[in-house]
DNA sequence: TAACCCATGTAAACGGTTACATGATTTC
DNA sequence: GAAATCATGTAACCGTTTACATGGGTTA
């Protein structure tokens, strides 16, 4: 099964949602494992449906255009649990800082500490919502007792894998401007 | 620029490859960032060359097929320069695994803990040879005197930045197998 | 001479991104 | 009734992956 199907499945088995819906939540909640466009999301609901996993009923709205709510079937439940129980590849890195990073010998250092600085900030506030969310989510699922069959489990999981990413990431982005701080200038390193 | 492009004038801005070895060393010393097959590398040389910013020589070898070695030119070295000075976009993560996560309270916790344990021995063996990798790089940079101008700067930075990585990684796999383990059955989650 | 390996390449399929398109509804 | 918005969708392009291809070289 392709990632995309996964994540949509993983949100639907959660509660009907539509294909704006999908879109919107994919980015809040699954954001820090997928991204994917409107684009994508259509035709793969189709797809889906085409195959069983989903079905969907219109829904008429008072002051919007009509939406499709889709839900997750039997069969797409199945499907769910069967892939999310696959072990699978690791999948690889792509990062376009750390393959610039590689040739930093070559750049001047203030100009690449202010690169770094832009990152740092990025990766700086989005750890600080994580943190705000995990604080919540953690309360949330205390207070229904902590089970592994509730889905605010997942949720916890998953935001603190996003918290680890993004405290590691800013912690590095750290290291590497304290390191081109100290230092004015340097062969190789022109203005 | 593409950052195929970029990862191939890094290695070669150290030292002169063939498409081979390029092939290698972007896995070997670039790994922790990008990846990509030699089926992507060899058009991609063959544009580089194209606009100017590399050059190659046949090199015919005693027992062995010729290979091309290609050097980076002059332009390709501002090339280099400029493109790694420029701040762009944060790269999305897109990590299989944590998508299964937010559909893991749907799943057996022993097959999840399977899981996560595959996945938690991947990193912890990454993670060792990033350590191991460090600990050289960093000797070898403080005895060239630790300047920014140096190749081994721009390595060391890397390395750290895929040893984070995995660091992170790999605690955070325990952190999940130590929740699915703490309770041994709930609702939601079927044998 | 047949089988194999190595370095280089090409082709087809797939997934993802960007840009364009449509019809309905509200607002100006 | 013109412009803006919303939900849905389609099309073209581009990068990546997988599979196939070639020619020189050595080994059995």
């Amino acid at each position: 099964m392709r990632v995309l199907a996964g994540a949509l499945l993983g949100l639907l088995a959660r509660e009907p949602l539509s294909g704006t819906e999908l879109n919107q939540q994919l980015q809040h909640r699954l954001g820090a494992a997928w991204r994917a466009g409107h684009s994508q999301i259509y035709p793969e609901l189709a797809r889906l449906e085409g195959e069983g996993a989903v079905s969907h009923e219109v829904l008429p709205q008072p002051d919007r255009p009509a939406m499709k709510r889709y839900a997750l079937t039997e069969q797409g439940l199945g499907r769910l649990r069967a892939w999310a129980s696959e072990p699978g590849e690791v999948s690889a890195v792509r990062d376009e800082l750390a393959v610039k990073t590689y040739s930093l010998w070559l750049v001047n250092p203030v100009a690449a500490a202010a690169v770094l600085a832009a990152h740092e900030r990025h990766h700086a506030r989005r750890l600080a919502f994580y943190e705000g969310l995990l604080a919540e989510l953690e309360r949330a699922w205390d207070a229904e007792g902590g089970a592994l069959g509730s889905p605010l489990f997942a949720s916890v999981a998953l935001v603190r894998r996003g918290l680890g990413y993004e405290r590691e990431y800013t912690e590095w982005c750290r290291w590497v401007r304290a390191r081109l701080a100290r230092a004015p200038t340097t062969p190789g390193a022109p203005a």
